[in-house]
DNA sequence: ACACGATAGACAACCTGGTTGACGATATGG
DNA sequence: CCATATCGTCAACCAGGTTGTCTATCGTGT
């Protein structure tokens, strides 16, 4: 009866759980050919796969101000993952979008979190992973997308 | 029944709770008496309260270096939750301690903790909340606070 | 036709929380 | 008694965020 666990539980684990899989993400996308891939860029690349054009879009979409989406944006064409070309309708704009190696990063992405979440059903059992998942959603504002990932520690 | 969640929902949904938890944690928090609390705070105190004594050891229990550690407790220094003196069997060692503002912050967010989780409980049912704590046990390091917390992003 | 307001991107200064590397002061053990 | 390890601090840097300001361009209303 007696035997709940602490409050403060529940929060550690849900971060730790969301640790153990974003490292391991990494540590596979490092192994297949994705090293220079860090936790941040996996959301921003989505953002701009899914519509993001530019920064101020990004940076609407990512719950961040235009000049943080630009400098992500600037970082991740260092490394390769998007390129930047004028938008010829309106020479204000630099349209955004993911080169091949970060389609391929965010496919690589998908896969593993796939497989990632096999081996969760397999130790926890498909009803019980379900159930997780759908306890986490009743939990949680429903838009995916739409978590500011980026800032929430710096807090203000 | 192809109805499953794709594998990228997991960590997102594992996350957002996290985030629901703490940012709601800070914002009773700081309509109790300690707008100052961030984020990072919470670890940091808890770390002290259990034992963590000088900045190396704080460091690492909280796995980051000596010099993060010890800017850590000065930022904690400045809004009053620590204090520091002398080791007198070591003039070396500065001892650190939670003054009572700091063991009230902590005091605090245990009980807040306690009754978002029994909101959860109440949405969620007892069982299911049992069950999705234990399933986040089962897939996480048995060591609840050997989660180096800072500095995840960032990586490398 | 044009002036004016809104928008895109860039730049600068700053914050938080992390990192390494170096260094002086103190402890400690051969 | 000296070599070595440890503690705290300082300095320089990085990542990712913020606000504020600026210019160029767009688009609309009169």
């Amino acid at each position: 009866m007696s035997s709940d666990a602490p409050g403060f539980e529940l929060p550690l684990r849900l971060f730790m759980a969301f640790r153990v899989l974003i490292d391991e993400l990494h540590a596979e996308l490092a192994r297949q050919g994705h090293p220079d891939m860090r936790p941040m860029y996996g959301f921003v690349l989505q953002a701009i796969s899914r519509g993001s054009a530019t920064a101020v879009d990004l940076g609407r979409t990512l719950g961040v101000s235009k000049q943080a989406a630009g400098k992500m944006i600037e970082a991740l064409e260092r490394v390769g993952y998007v390129e930047r070309s004028p938008d010829p309708k309106d020479t204000r704009r630099k349209i955004v979008r993911l080169t091949r190696h970060g389609t391929d990063a965010l496919a690589r992405s998908a896969q593993i979190f796939d497989a990632m979440r096999n081996r969760w059903a397999k130790t926890l059992g498909h009803e019980r992973l379900r159930a997780l998942e759908a306890d986490l959603r009743t939990m949680t504002p429903p838009d995916l997308w739409r978590l500011d990932v980026p800032g929430w520690f710096g807090g203000q």
